[in-house]
DNA sequence: AACATAAATGATATATTATAACATTACAAG
DNA sequence: CTTGTAATGTTATAATATATCATTTATGTT
């Protein structure tokens, strides 16, 4: 029941080859279509993001890239990290200078995460845009929240005025 | 109309006098009902905090303490910035890096802000826990989003059954 | 008051995260 | 084949954050 209404994945046992080969086969595709280089590096940083669902630091990223002989500068990892989260195929956890695959490929969506503060795994919660309600996939999943935190960015009133 | 409804602060124009003396009111209150210590050095940086509806950085926090010839070095700004939070006084921006003075004190509830990527105004929307719906204020203050995300740090299922 | 304890602050050093700037390579368009 | 553009390589450094230990200040107890 609840694994039927609940889009999170993550917290619960699942065909993780499943998860990584459709986000590979989405930014493929997704980079075909909008004529952006799918590299090498891009992909493999990628590939690490998607290994766990857990959220890895640059650094942590770089060490990876480097065993597989790919790159061994932090502006490496950053480049590419970031070209994965400018096309959405990966997310940046703010609270932790972490970085996670996006595991709702293909979906329209605003980034909505669960932390475990304790195993540090990362749950993407499936949400429109600037309206989030966690409590039914948290409660459906076991997840206890205990603090949350929403941060909307934009332009205000005034600076679009004087534009 | 919207002033009435809307409970932001921040884009619009108000007596921020007010905002600072109710702030600084409730921090002492809540501290001597906790037997907290709001000590000079922890009042200042609440008061740096709360010259502006924006986001300070540690750092920045750090020379306006300096220049008040209250503390010089990184841990003095960081302790007293963690204490703020903990307390719920302050809140951290993730996104920035930042700190800002909480705009609703006395007030239960989970941060939620909008934050103008020109201007660097941080507005305080207010919201219950795990439920966010920044449309409402959004539109009644003009501030047009474009990036949303929501974190929620917890435990997850799994880690609270090993306890 | 004198003492013991805990909390806060001071100070030094260092860790972690992130970017600036410039050189080089790869590749496609003209 | 040149010219432009995007990607990557490389070096250096900036910005953010914490660990650790010394010292001072507040708090509670005898
Ligand atoms: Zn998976
Ligand atoms: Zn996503
Ligand atoms: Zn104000
Ligand atoms: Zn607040």
């Amino acid at each position: 029941m609840a694994s039927e209404t609940s889009k999170s994945v993550g917290f619960e046992k699942h065909d993780h080859g499943l998860c990584l080969e459709k986000a590979i086969k989405a930014a493929e595709a997704y980079c075909d279509r909008c004529n952006l280089q799918f590299t090498p590096l891009r992909r493999k940083v990628l590939e690490i993001l998607l290994e766990e669902h857990r959220a890895l630091g640059a650094y942590a990223v770089l060490d990876l890239l480097r065993e597989a002989g790919l790159g061994s500068q932090p502006p490496v990892a950053y480049r590419a990290l970031s070209f994965l989260v400018e096309h959405g195929f990966a997310h940046k956890i703010e609270r932790l200078n972490a970085f996670v695959a996006c595991a709702l490929p293909d979906i329209l969506h605003s980034p909505a995460f669960m932390i475990c503060r304790k195993c540090d795994t990362v749950v993407e919660a499936q949400s429109p845009s600037s309206s989030f309600d966690l409590s039914a996939t948290a409660s459906a999943t076991g997840f206890e929240i205990e603090q949350t935190t929403l941060e909307a960015k934009g332009v205000c009133n005034s600076c679009a005025e004087m534009a």
